[in-house]
DNA sequence: TCTCTGTCTCTTATATACATAAGACAGTTG
DNA sequence: CAACTGTCTTATGTATATAAGAGACAGAGA
């Protein structure tokens, strides 16, 4: 009835351990090793007993040791580790980015059950969940909703992103000279410089460091519901920044220079350039999620970035 | 399985209805009761199946009518017409009213599903639902740990209603004088003026009255986040306002007199007075739900306003 | 004494079961 | 033919069942 990710993904990672191993070195504890895996032992013990009937592992008198180095063909697939709700998440998502759902329709939770191949129970708790993304509304007793990715939500995102991260912002230029934010903004600063200085090739490491120099700010604000807003709001534009791959290198070539003028605003802990370069940037931002919207979602089909 | 909350309420809601009939007045079509009692019409159905066995309504050839009037031993008592959930909802926050649970507490779910009289399945939907509002944390494979009504989660909460509100109310300012949110803020305003009038009777009335005037304005936002937000907020305004009774006739009078200087400067569109009533007004709101939590939950048995 | 290990108990995550509620359909009546 | 009604099908809300996983405990070895 529950599916055995934990133990996959502990399997997995154990066999990472082993690589780093010499044949016939003695394995730690299981303790260690559960706390390693960040497993419970029980767990630990399992994927032991599997690594050694695997043939990975010996087990005699002074305990398990490593055997033969683990393989490629050892390891459980990637999607073997991922629960029955994190699953569907991922699913969820790639519908609603290949506009498999229209804004307007109606969802309910048996069919999607038997689509995605899972138990009412699991849709359900996802659907609640989900609710807080404000793209899926509850009718009580009957069908849920699907809002749509429309020209209205990037609205509400963007209005509500843009006060939460000038509000993160002037916590984060209060924050004293021996902070650690400070040495994380100098690391993402010089990364910055580092992609421009090869753009060319490196123009689609933008949005992870878009994430981190986000994430940052919004830190910053050591506010629950800031941060959490952050966490929906950034998933959100995972998925829809593969919508429009029109003049990418263009658009985060500038995306980068905005975000330079923004750092340099911080570091001098310039309240008013921060605003402005922050407004601008968010505005760009804001145009470019827009205009996705208006194109629509295209059908990904063997993009490798959506199905790895 | 399903418990039959919908069923009762629609019962108890047709009462109410019959009781504005006259005997022998004949009962609208099914369809017609069923959209006036806001359930389907196979509810609608049983509901006058049973009422017709309860003697209060008489079956013939040309359908149902009155048959006598409806008494108050009638009704199906109010508890049973709230659907597990909303009871669950309701009996957690009375707990984390009453002190039952303290900052860093494990809650889990058997325990509690035990403890509350329901199953499982209901206390994690809860649970998952109640995570967003910021006051319990969820260890995967693991128990919840509730994070308390502490002084920062005071502070964060008043933090993030401030930016909201008052980006609500300059798009309030901005509405027009035909759009139905002027009349409504006049009547606000007049309640408040009688309130005032006979403060030392009605002081009790200015929760309510606060829950609907900070409403209105959120509602202007259109923002979903926004006023989902407020929806959390007020709930938890709503069962924190208990802890503490002292004073609580000089401090709504002072309120109500804060959202008078407020309105005004609403339907004066000026956003500078709006801005200076807001911050005083949610300043001292802030200060006295930071003096209930230095208080403490008191222990609010036999308190009708918990209970009823 | 400390840590490690095997065993046992209890919880969580998920599937399934099932009564209540919603809504579709078709026959009926005015 | 338009609205109303009875019947039927399907879905939701909630309880229960169960495998996987976490952690407690006590005995064993250093």
């Amino acid at each position: 009835m529950k599916g055995n990710a934990v133990y996959k993904g502990a399997y997995n990672r154990c066999l990472d351990y082993l690589a780093d191993m010499t044949i016939d070195e003695k394995l730690p504890s299981t303790s260690e090793l559960a706390s390693r895996l960040a497993v419970s032992r029980t767990t630990a013990r399992s994927v032991l007993v599997s690594l050694t009937s695997a043939g990975v592992l010996r087990l005699d008198e002074i305990g398990h040791s490593l055997q033969r180095a683990p393989e490629a063909g050892d390891y459980f697939p990637e999607k073997q580790t991922m629960s029955a709700a994190a699953a569907v998440e991922r699913r969820f998502m790639e519908w609603i980015l290949q506009g498999d759902f229209r804004a307007g329709q109606l969802l309910n939770s048996s069919e999607l059950a038997r689509q995605f191949g899972t138990s009412t129970t699991t849709i359900r708790e996802y659907l609640t969940h989900f609710h807080h993304f404000g793209l899926i509304e509850r009718r009580p007793n009957s069908a849920w909703v699907f809002r749509g990715i429309t020209a209205d939500f990037a609205e509400e995102v963007y209005e509500v992103r843009e006060m939460f991260e000038m509000r993160s912002a002037s916590h984060l230029i209060q924050m004293p000279k021996s902070a650690p934010c400070w040495r994380e903004l100098a690391e993402i600063e010089a990364q910055h410089h580092d992609i421009l200085a090869d753009i060319d090739v490196r123009y689609k490491e933008f949005p992870a460091l878009d994430e981190r120099l986000h994430r940052l700010v919004h830190d910053a604000s050591r506010n629950r519901y800031v941060i959490e807003f952050y966490n929906i709001a950034s998933a959100i534009f995972h998925y829809t920044y593969q919508w429009n791959r029109d003049d990418e290198k263009e658009r985060n070539t500038r995306a980068l220079k905005q975000h330079l003028v923004y750092i340099a605003g911080l570091r001098n802990r310039d309240m008013h350039a921060v605003n402005a370069s922050l407004k601008s940037h968010l505005d760009s931002a804001r145009t470019t999620l827009m205009k996705s919207i208006e194109l629509g979602p295209f059908k990904v089909t063997g993009t490798p970035a959506i199905t790895s």
